[in-house]
DNA sequence: CTTTTAGTTCTACATTTGCAGAACCAAAAG
DNA sequence: CTTTTGGTTCTGCAAATGTAGAACTAAAAG
């Protein structure tokens, strides 16, 4: 079903993903994004990644709950069939961001509980929390901008 | 030393830094962006965090191998005072960027392997990738500006 | 040479995490 | 009603992590 180098990228990969979930439900996402197969069902993963039914329950039903991949049904089958929700890699992306300008908020609190604000450290926290505010604001932009250039494509 | 309010800055900021190092690691570059005092001895580290030697030693140890912190010594002092580096944290935010950025190559990777490219998969893979190229892009040149910002200034 | 200082390294342990395998369960098929 | 299907939940358990406390060490002080 995965070449050789597909297999590989579904390792790569999901040690990626395992800075944010369990070594098990990276696997399972790496594997729905890097397939030809465009949905696989319980025991397509289960089978493609070797893992139990208890690891390959709960990745999935992890990643339904963070919302990274969605299933559908067919008439007259009780199965699931999973597929990646690609629209949630923007969220992670920006997730991404926003944990590091969450960073930036915590240094701005450190900055105003400074005694003294005029000292090495505090002038630092200062400056460091106007390259991110920049930042911030380019990159909320650029989702626009990216939206928007999307629309007219479509 | 510290306020408590501080105090529960330095959790905060530990918390949030455990997810790129051990506990006591954070907890301690927490203490050194927050305080006032503009450094810390070993056993200032120690008495304020409540951590046993070997914590705080290999704490600091992990933080000096990172380029997080530093320090310097005084004549007749066998003491090491040890101090943020600001630095380093600009550098954080760059490697998170950095990040985020390679898991967009590892999709593009993704899309190489694809066999049908016109797939929907394959054509949101693509799709990111397009977005991710603009904003390392609009990002770089941030560093960029806010550097030349910088010496302006100074 | 002995003691103190400043810290390192070693040992043991408690906690956490994640998975396998088995037991379980509800709905549908027979 | 019984069996099969498509999972879920419940034991363990093994490996990894991180810390305390104690033993240790090297350099300097007495």
């Amino acid at each position: 079903m995965l070449s050789e180098k597909q297999k590989q990228l579904v390792e790569k990969i999901g040690i990626y993903f395992e800075h944010s979930m369990p070594p098990a439900a990276a696997r399972i996402l790496a594997l729905l994004i890097v397939s030809d197969q465009d949905s696989f069902c319980f025991d397509d993963i289960r089978a493609n990644l070797n893992l139990s039914k208890s690891a390959t329950s709960n990745g999935i039903n992890a990643l339904l709950g963070v919302n990274k991949i969605e299933y559908y049904t067919k008439t007259g089958d009780r199965k699931r069939y999973f597929k990646w929700k690609p629209n949630s890699t923007i969220g992670h992306f920006k997730t991404e961001i926003e944990k590091i300008l969450g960073l930036n908020i915590l240094l701005e609190d450190a900055l105003h509980l400074k005694k003294d604000k005029d000292s090495h450290n505090a002038q630092m926290l200062a400056e460091l929390s106007d390259l991110m505010h920049y930042l911030y604001q380019e990159t909320s932009s650029i989702y626009e901008l990216w939206r928007t250039n999307k629309q007219q494509i479509q």
